[in-house]
DNA sequence: CTGTAAAATAATAATGATTCTTATTATTTG
DNA sequence: CAAATAATAAGAATCATTATTATTTTACAG
């Protein structure tokens, strides 16, 4: 494999992802970095943000509203997306490893990980608009 | 809302898709289609394949590669996604009613369905390649 | 039947997210 | 420091999907 050498855009990404706990996606974290890098470009971001999460350092979501999220914590863990408002939330449930193995059961293949997306509308907006 | 027309085009569709079980996406319908109607557009496919969701008669399924897939089977059900050879298929396995409940308590949201998918390597890739 | 209004279509342009290309810059190492 | 090579910025290219528009179908009333 090849060797990985520093960038700062890179240590920048990082730090903003592990800054924040909304899910950004790539445009987003790129229009953040730009604060510091003006010069940075969007294809740097996605280039670092799929090194990243190849490396397991970052953990890609697609939760069906057609962008990439990008989560700092890798840890398994589930997900809630807003239909009304697009917020992506992390859910402070413990993953069902049983279900995971269910799987591999019945289906006879190799079962490595599995992601949960629930879906509604969030609590701020069943208390704000109709 | 607006008045639904018959279409002999829309009737392919919903009957391509309810003849398999391997959750197409709009581009392999489009292909299958054009044995029967060779001049219909992938934009018809698309919009119908998006109208049958709406209506609740078609699942859409965004299991992370990037294109939708679409299910004839519209009741609940769980998906396993082979990072090999790409085939989503269907899990013999309840839905677990409990998940949801436990994550609108935890959320106070209102959450009206959730998506479960696997991911690993299919018995037939299991078996076939190294 | 025949005319009319609404919906659906084919063709194709447009969009949005993402990936690729290339010339240049930065980092590492001898 | 200088050579080797990874990473970058800029922008072109690609892929999936959606929008536009002129034309064709469908439904239905007279």
């Amino acid at each position: 494999m090849k060797i990985l050498k520093y960038s700062r855009q890179r240590e920048s990404i990082k730090a903003c992802l592990s800054g924040r706990t909304d899910h950004p996606t790539a445009d987003m974290i790129y229009t953040d970095i730009r604060e510091e890098f003006p010069s940075i470009s969007l294809g740097t971001v996605y280039r670092n943000l799929n090194l990243l999460s190849e490396l397991g350092e970052v953990q890609k979501l697609t939760c069906g509203d057609g962008k990439d999220h990008f989560d700092w914590n890798t840890a398994p863990h589930y997900h809630f997306v807003c239909r009304h408002c697009g917020a992506v939330l992390d859910l402070p449930l413990a993953p069902c490893e049983e279900l995971q193995h269910q799987a591999q059961e019945v289906l006879g293949a190799t079962v490595d990980s599995h992601m949960v997306y629930f879906y509604g509308r969030c609590a701020h907006c069943e208390n704000t608009e109709a």
